[in-house]
Order: C-alpha cells, then structure tokens, then sequence
DNA sequence: GCGTATGTTTAGGTATGCCGAAATACTCCT
DNA sequence: AGGAGTATTTCGGCATACCTAAACATACGC
C-alpha cells in the first residue's frame, strides 16, 4: 500500500494546500502540473493515489481539494517548510532568495521531533522570513491581513506583511533595495495605467524612492497603515 | 546516466569507507548487505553501478574497494553525517543515542552551503559528538590514536576518546552512568578470562566503578595516560 | 448546435532500487 | 582431488514516479 511518507505525495499535497492559502479556488490538475513541474499525466496518476490514501477529492475532470486528513497533512508540511526557513535564515545567515531550495530539500527528511525541537529553539516563531504564518503543531494557522500593495492610493502608508517567495530574482532586487519585511513604505504615485507605482521606501530623512511594477508589485503584500497627508520624500 | 547525488549510492560508498576507517581489510558484498540492510542480490547490483561510476573497483566474487573519487564522496558524507550530529547535540538538544538516525536522514537532502554554513556556524569542531573525527572540505581526516580499553592493564589512567555509535542501547547505559566523551576512566580490575573489566568512572572523591563487558567494552575507545601506582577508588 | 481549442485521462514505456529463487563460483576439509 | 558448505551473481519481478503520444471530455465561439 501507499504511504503518506512518500516525498511526492507531501509536495502534491503541500502544493494543493499553497494553491488555495491566499485564493479560493481550488486547484486544476494542469495548474498543479506547472507548480510541481511534471507532465500533466503525472498528475492524474499521482491524485488517484492520493484519493486512495484518503487525502484528496477529485472528480474525472473535475478541480482538486483536499479532505480534512490531507488538510492536515498541508498544513504540517507547510510548517515544517517555515520553521526550517527561519532556521536558516536567523541561525545559518542564509538570504531571502536562498532559503527556500533549501527547505524544499530538508522538508522531507526530518522527523518530526527535529521540527518541534526546532521550534523550540527559533523561539515558537509566528511568521517565517517571507511574513508567512506558521501553523501550530495542531495545524492552527492564522490569516495575516495583508493586501496587495497596489491596492493602496497614493499617500497611503504601509508596512511589508508579507513577500512572495516563489521569484527568487525579485526577492534578490527587493533586498538589495532594502525592501524586507516590517519595512514602512509610502505610496507616492502612479505610473502609466497604474501599473507602474512609485513607493517610498523608509522612514525620514534616509527615505528612498522605488519604481515598482508587475512581478515586484505582485510579490508584495502589506499591512495599511492609514493615509499620510502633506508628506515629502527624499528621492534616491 | 547514474549519478553521484542517488541516496543509494551515497550510502553505500558511506558504508564502504567506514568499514575500512577502523581496520585495513576491505569489505565484502555480505558485509555490505548486512550493514545497508538489503539483499545480496542488490549489492551485486549496486557495486556494479558504483564500479560504472568510477567510485569503486570490484572483480567478481572479490572485495569491495573504493577509487580515490569514492573515497573522497565517502569522506564528504562522513563530513555531513558528523557535523549534523554535533549540531543536533550542540543545538537541539539531542542526545547522543537520538543523533545517529537523524542525521542519517539529513545527510542526504542538505546542500554543500548548508554543510559549510553550519560548520561554521559550530566553529569548525574537529570531533563529533562520539569523539570520531570529522574530515576537512577537502577530505583530510586525522586519525586519534585512541585504543581499546580492553588492551591496557590494571592502574592504567585513561580518557574516553571514541565512543562507537551503532549501538544505542550501550550509548545509553553509558550516558546513564556519568561516561561520556573525556571522562577520566581507571582500569581497576578484570574478571574472569579478563572478559570483565572493572573500571573507575571520574577524579576524585565523587567517583564510581563500573563493570563492563562485551558489547560496551567494544564500543569505547580511549586515550591512554599512563598506568598511577597506588590509587583508591570509592565503590559505587 | 457544431466544431475546434483546451484540458484531462489512458496506454505503453523508462529508470531506479529493491526482492527471492536458482545457478554458479569459491574455499576448505578430508 | 573431490565434495560440502558458503558466498556471490544471475534472472525474473515488483513498486514508485516519471515521461510521450494518443484518445477522450469539456467548453466556448460562431
């Protein structure tokens, strides 16, 4: 018989989970093919044994969702993922753009003694390095907030709650901008269609101005920190 | 084409390298199959791959050796396995009877960043947590010139300098009763056919004798400070 | 309402790494 | 040297998880 300990049934099952984290609809088994990078048959074969193991739902045809056991399953994985992140980047100095083949690699191989010793040793962190949450041992997670940044209107102070890890080159342009999480930005103003969004990025005299579009405004989420009238910037 | 990342070859040419590290004769195929746990038939089928992968030399129905590229994959996963150990002792908490099995499992998945952060991270240690030595990057490994405890006499001071892993019930007697890693011992009297040893655990006054036999002589290694005439030990 | 594009599944095949049973080589003892 | 016993290899098979190509559904535009 199968086994939930396979490293294939956890990445599908954590990547069903990611899909529907921050949306509602559930995942195609198309779209779970590019995210796991393998052929869409693939796919069908691997949902069967998931549904056998009693970890997914899925219909001929229809879109896949996860039954409360691979709800769970989501959730621990997703734990192990961000505590492990933590870990290297507080404790092994890794970077924001590294850490997440790394995790990816180590999700699978630990026990689960190691996360909870883990855990205990990062402090029983609340987010991981991106602004994610970590659920609890009991696979208790709680929604941040957050909004896309593209939401705000100009003269709206924010603060970083969450980036997404899934662009490395992003997260690198982003850092070497000194954009990191809990950094307080200022929607300054709006470039052509409004796709392009100038931020201001700090506090006071040091600020700087930041041209933010596509991948980079998508990759940012933030908490609103109400509008800021009458402000000046420094420009970079 | 095989490649050098497969788990499975890693852990043979690991297992390979670290029959030899203690004693000169090379392994045979049983011998393999017995420590990997697997069928002979799957060593045969195994070193055959390994023998394609310019990692060993093998002639039918002969022993097992490893090509200079195998013994360098060896002693970069013996690299891995004892730093991962002193982490997990040093960091998380482990005990030495846990350390073995965990760091079998993570040995495999980590990258090279992570090894070569992490030994930095615990200072370059020289020792793993057993006493056994860890190699350098570039696979230069010192041999201490530790011995049995069976081979010195009465009266003879020693410190423990090696403590063999693969067994965790004797680790954990000995971790029971005070005997670690540079505890001072004393050869203070042998049993019948000299099978038994008699040994005194610590310095001074608050210290306690042991018998030890078999298995636990055979997994301590010491380091020999000479014989001291005339001692008195305290009985436990 | 029909056909076409898109999405999904089926069918057949590959690679890895394991197994048991049977055949074969080696070794040691007499 | 011959035969018993052990060690090793060969052979056919199994499980996992992936692939490509072809068949099949679904959905959308006209």
């Amino acid at each position: 018989m199968h086994s939930i300990d396979s490293s294939s049934v956890q990445d599908y099952v954590k990547t069903i989970y990611g899909f529907t984290e921050w949306q509602e609809t559930p995942i195609t088994a198309s779209q779970l093919a590019v995210r796991l990078a393998v052929a869409n048959s693939s796919v069908t074969g691997m949902v069967a044994k998931l549904v056998e193991l009693g970890l997914a739902r899925h219909e001929k045809y229809g879109p896949i969702t996860l039954t409360p056991a691979g709800l769970a399953l989501g959730l621990a994985m997703v734990r192990r993922h961000r505590l492990i992140e933590t870990f290297l980047v507080d404790h092994l100095g890794y970077s924001w753009d590294e850490v997440h083949d790394e995790a990816e690699l180590l999700e699978h191989s630990v026990s689960d003694t190691f996360i909870e010793r883990l855990d205990r040793k990062l402090g029983h962190p609340v987010r991981d390095p991106h602004g994610d949450p970590i659920p609890t041992p009991n696979g208790l997670i709680s929604r941040p907030d957050a909004v896309r940044l593209d939401s705000l209107d100009d003269g709206h102070r924010a603060r970083v709650a969450r980036i997404s890890d899934d662009n490395p080159a992003v997260l690198k342009f982003l850092a070497g901008h000194a954009v990191g999480l809990d950094t307080p930005l200022l929607v300054s103003g709006r470039g052509p269609f409004g796709a392009l969004l100038t931020v201001a990025v700090g506090d006071g005299p040091g600020s700087a101005t930041l041209q933010l579009g596509g991948e980079l405004v998508a990759a940012l989420w933030v908490e609103s920190l109400g509008t800021h009238e009458g402000c000046t910037v420094a420009t970079v």
